[in-house]
DNA sequence: GTAGCTCTCTACCGATCGGTAGGGAGACCC
DNA sequence: GGGTCTCCCTACCGATCGGTAGAGAGCTAC
């Protein structure tokens, strides 16, 4: 493997584990089996190699939405946070960065994920849009914070997800995966629904289990 | 104020801030205006100081549940739902101070929680007893994996307010934090409820609601 | 007075931090 | 062959880290 893609590894996983301050550039080298002047050949500085590691993990988020996009699928919400869930939980050092990201630096991780968000904006406002002249959705309901909501829903719950107890597996297979995702997609409907939606929602729920028979 | 309780006061602060690594001890004392030797002589090692902030978090946060369990309220799961939330908006440095050392010290601090909520574990566990048996809730419900739910819900949330853009106000009083607690309310309920449950629970909100007017 | 306790100070320690300078080995181009 | 580019190395830099030694100021007790 490429010696650049080695580091930047590593630096995932120290940096998610132990954070910018707790995590030593040495530390980093040892591990991939280079001397630290080698290292800051490849990443000029630790501040630069800690942003491309940040910079990796977004962009790689942000390859998820243009498939879902092009998918066209029926609800996009649902398959929107079903990939988000995937993405976090196939490799959760990813949800920890942006969580540690979030603590260190709130106002500019903030600004951050809402361009990464951007693109879903329209399409979490369409649904609520939709989904407030239906009478489902609440009538206060904010798109924005409302995304920034769920995000941080499941980047949270996967960011701690051993001391929750969660057992995750690479291909999301895993039973608790599959019963966190459906937990999630619950709250994430209840936090922005009205009751009658809800009700709606349990029925249509009921009736495609009972249809999958 | 004594000295020391400055320097736990500064490095609360600090800790929740930066965190561990990113503090340095030379910049608490010269914050409560000291020489970082001075500092080390109330507390003997920096490890030895972040133990005590800590711990007195999570001191405090226990005093919280005698007073609920003595008022003996008629849905004590509700009251210690809203104290938790109540104690975390008060000052959301106490939320960010655990998220951290659940990233830092993962195996240690989910210890230390289930330590920490023992008491409350009988009253849950009651509650979860009750529900099932009239069939509100789930029959897979495992008391102790959803208390830990719950308490990261509620700190995972109010570590990050300012990031989510919540307004909080030291008496709870802010018009942000009362829906945020009934939204966690309602998200606690949901992910422990059967659907049937959780059309009962809208149920009597709707009818409180009614009563109310 | 003076002994002793509490608290803060200056000065210093070795270790480690992020980062730099400069050389050497190998591959490639001409 | 020689020149150049890539990559890793050893050796070193100043700054800062957590922590220690020891002196001195202020207070209390006798």
């Amino acid at each position: 493997m490429d010696v650049r893609t080695q580091i930047l590894d590593v630096a995932t996983r120290r940096f998610a584990a132990q954070g910018y301050g707790g995590t030593s550039l040495s530390a980093i080298a040892d591990e991939v089996g280079i001397r630290k002047a080698s290292l800051l050949y490849h990443f000029p500085s630790k501040d630069e190699l800690h942003r491309s590691v940040l910079d990796q993990v977004l962009s790689r988020w942000n390859e998820v939405l243009p498939r879902l996009l092009a998918a066209g699928s029926a609800d996009r919400f649902d398959a929107l946070l079903h990939e988000t869930v995937r993405f976090f939980s196939e490799d959760p050092d990813r949800a920890r960065l942006i969580l540690r990201e979030t603590l260190d630096n709130p106002v500019t991780m903030r600004e951050r994920l809402l361009v990464a968000v951007a693109p879903w904006l329209q399409v979490i406002a369409g649904y609520v849009r939709r989904g407030q002249e239906s009478g489902e959705v609440r009538a206060d309901a904010d798109p924005e914070a409302y995304l920034l909501h769920v995000i941080h829903l499941v980047v949270g719950g996967l960011a701690i997800s051993d001391t929750l107890g969660i057992v995750l597996s690479p291909d999301g297979a895993s039973s608790d995966i599959q019963r966190l995702t459906r937990e999630l997609e619950r709250i994430a409907k209840v936090s922005l629904f009205t009751d009658e939606g809800i009700e709606r929602m349990n029925g249509r729920r009921a009736a495609a289990h009972a249809g999958s028979h």
